[in-house]
DNA sequence: CTTGATTCCGTACTATGGTACAGAACCTAT
DNA sequence: ATAGGTTCTGTACCATAGTACGGAATCAAG
């Protein structure tokens, strides 16, 4: 059994972010021997998925219900919510591509400096 | 000569967007008409600087220093935000195809649905 | 001239994901 | 036994980019 402290250690978190994920139900509440929260192995482990699922974009939100999924095996919906993240994932990547792209044209027209203005100062705003 | 609420019009914003922006120093301070500000087509051109700068990853905070290199027409320093943006865009880009990767194969995984659990569900949890 | 829209200002609130702190209680090692 | 580290609770605060609201003043149209 481990204390807060311990746990935020094995999951590589602060012990404050253990607490605001108890508020928002991410972790279940745990035992208490003399008013000090115990943890166990499991614990760890759902901790460690919060990372995991967080790295793949998924919302706080979103983690509570995969969470609760796991506790009810509805492999259909967790497909779903991957299959929408993944959607959301091309968006976004795409955006950012054409975001990458606007810039790297204009930082090479800038360097070769032959307007008196720059462009990437100038091209936003026409 | 524009009252606000033409000006976040013109800009495809809203009017409490464009108070904000100028409490950012965002956007220069107005002339005033008896109390009420007054802007010109530049102050749209700013707006829309804004707008297409934040398209580009840029925070407000960083665009207030783009404005100001307009002034001091620093291609220099512009060109190195730029890179900047870039590489940070580069980074962002790379992370979200490792998530999109690691759900899909997850995904496609859950589909074959040869294991009683779901791996998109267990995955994170080793 | 009155009605309704717009503007003014300051402040507070939203969402997201935490982080910090105060004061008390408790736990551990010397 | 005492000092220092952890933990407890609740509340407040951080950044980011806005959004909302109250109450007063002013502006435009019928």
């Amino acid at each position: 059994m481990l204390t807060i402290g311990k746990l935020a250690q094995a999951g590589g978190v602060g012990v404050e972010t253990v607490r605001f994920y108890q508020r928002r139900n991410l972790l279940g509440t745990p035992s208490r021997d003399g008013g000090i929260r115990r943890y166990d192995t499991e614990d760890v482990r759902r901790l460690r998925f919060i990372r995991k699922a967080q790295q793949a974009g998924f919302t706080l939100e979103e983690i509570r219900e995969l969470i609760a999924l796991d506790s009810g095996h509805d492999h259909q919906r967790a497909r779903e919510m991957a299959q929408t993240r993944m959607a959301k994932l091309d968006e976004q990547i795409a955006e950012l591509q054409r975001a990458r792209q606007s810039l790297q044209r204009l930082a090479t027209e800038c360097a070769a400096g032959k307007s008196n203005t720059c462009p990437i100062l100038d091209a936003f705003e026409i």
